[in-house]
RNA sequence: GCGGAUAUAGCUCAGUUGGUUAGAGCACCAGUUUGUGGCACUGGGGGUCGCCGGUUCGAACCCGGUUAUUCGCCCCA
């Protein structure tokens, strides 16, 4: 018999992690809701051609594509078939595909429901998506995605909302995060002094990795590479981010004589707009601009924003990525036809998050606990005055279990001990012919025995 | 797509220069205790040492290949 074994990069998530996600999943899932975001569910398989093309060459090669049925080889070209041309044949093999994100397929019903939507339109959408990368650690094949989109409005208060959604998940979370943002329209403003577009795209995509590398790092790539005033640009990008006020940094920016452009002066009056919404809300993790922010090539057009974990209880050795991130991009549904529809959105990486607090060992113990009663029988008999027990608990809303069968009682009270039952309910000869109950607190090992009518005063205390 | 590491019981891992019957902890089962858990003690079940081949009198150990996992790079959450 083969052993058996998961995919590389997917998972089982046992009871235990289970609880703990849901935990996480519904602290999110509330805060969308508090909002005003409604729920949207959409197929794990999307047509090829709806994900084609959307996340660059690099992504494409990323998209876990799924043979047709049938004879799917019957039909396909002769040639390319010999020449195991895979790339080629991909076309004529397999027309549908797992999700690689939630925002291509919520463009697409939109743009499929235009009729039905009325904007702005409030989204949430929590799902599994799937990526053909090469796993590592807090990167896998298969994880989940929790976003959050408001479509249909170009106001910066959807911005502005966003990140309050950010900060109140995180605080009821109970992990301390660094919310940072930036404006598309300043790293633009770039683009002339950095002598084009392909520098610049370049430019962008090496100041994404100071994180890791940091801002030396950076730096040599930059002089590695040769782009035209790129040591210069990148400079001042770090020299405004040490300043210690977003005021401050807007300040520099503005001064800032090799970056004059009609993008950098829309983005900054937009971060100005956004502070003076959330200037006077109490916020319990740190929002800061940082202006070497990019978030990649992607669609990305106006706001951007990242949250990393700033909590001193991970371990020092524990480094991973983004926790979340987001940002506004117009014409959000053009590839699918539907113009002028500019979305602004965030999504949470809920399995980094779960590494994050599993590290950090801050889950609480209610995120653990399911059964607080059970039912322990000495013989068979007792078991149906322990399901009308237990009925009436259940309908008090206490998780009640009936241990099944008269087994030994050293083994119910283990199973009780090892699920962390707090209660355990027994019933022997004596108390069925007393019509009472022994109840045993298993945490101080205290045990009354008491009417069978009165299990909830006693657990209660 | 490219590189490094690892692979021994259900899990985490030991295993001496290559030498008899491959071990520990945890978990599981039973007992000490026929109605009282956590602790302790005693006993028990459980292994094609990833797979294929080679070297050797002899391989978990050395060599080659292969597969899987994992950590990095590219890219990304």
């Amino acid at each position: 018999m083969d052993k058996p074994s998961l995919p590389s990069g997917t998972r089982d998530f046992g009871p235990e992690v289970m609880m703990r996600r849901k935990f996480i999943i519904g602290i999110i899932e509330e805060t969308f809701k508090r909002f005003g975001f409604l729920p949207l569910e959409t197929p794990a398989v999307e047509n090829l051609k709806t994900l084609q093309g959307k996340y660059g060459d690099e992504g494409d090669q990323l998209l876990f594509k799924i043979l047709n049925n049938g004879d799917f080889l019957a039909k396909a070209d002769e040639n390319l078939l010999h020449q195991r041309d895979s790339k080629s044949l991909t076309s004529q093999i397999s027309d549908r595909g797992l999700r690689y994100d939630l925002t291509v397929p919520l463009a697409r019903f939109v743009v499929m429901n235009r009729d039905k939507i009325h904007f702005p339109f409030k989204r949430y959408q929590i799902q599994t998506v799937w990526r053909a990368d090469r796993p590592q650690k807090g990167r896998y094949r298969e994880f989940w995605q929790c976003d959050a989109d408001i479509l249909g409005s170009q106001s910066i208060s959807n911005e502005a909302d966003l990140l309050q959604i950010y900060d109140n998940a995180f605080a009821t979370l109970g992990l301390k995060v660094n919310i940072r943002f930036n404006h598309r329209g300043i790293l633009d403003a770039f683009e002339p002094w950095l002598e084009g577009a392909t520098n610049h795209d370049r430019f962008m995509q090496l100041i994404d990795k100071a994180d890791k590398i940091g801002f030396e790092g950076v730096l040599n790539e930059i002089t590695n590479e040769a782009i035209p005033n790129g040591a210069e640009a990148w400079t001042l990008l770090h020299n405004i981010n040490n300043l210690s006020s977003n005021e401050e940094k807007l300040t520099a920016l503005q001064n800032a004589s090799n970056i004059q452009h009609e993008a950098l002066l829309k983005g900054i009056s937009e971060i100005k707009h956004l502070l003076s919404l959330l200037n006077n809300l109490p916020a319990s993790n740190t929002m800061t601009l940082d202006v070497t922010l990019a978030r990649g090539l992607s669609y990305y057009t106006g706001m951007v924003m990242e949250v990393v974990p700033a909590d001193d209880r991970i371990p020092e050795d524990f480094r991973i990525g983004s926790i979340g991130g987001g940002g506004r991009y117009d014409n959000l549904t053009g590839v699918f036809g539907l113009k002028d529809v500019t979305g602004v959105g965030i999504s949470f990486g809920l399995d980094r998050i779960y590494d994050l607090m599993d590290a950090a060992a801050i889950f609480p113990t209610e995120s653990m606990q399911s059964t607080v009663v059970l039912f322990c029988c000495m013989d068979e008999n007792a078991l149906s005055s322990a399901f009308g027990m237990a009925k009436n608990l259940r309908d008090a809303g206490i998780s009640t279990e009936v241990y099944p069968g008269a087994v030994k009682l050293k083994k119910q009270l283990d199973y009780a001990n090892n699920k962390s039952i707090q209660w355990a309910c027994i019933l022997g000869e004596q108390e069925i012919a007393d019509g009472t109950v022994s109840v045993k607190n298993l945490i101080s090992g205290e045990q009354k025995t008491c009417p069978q009518n009165q299990i909830l005063q006693q657990i209660s205390q």
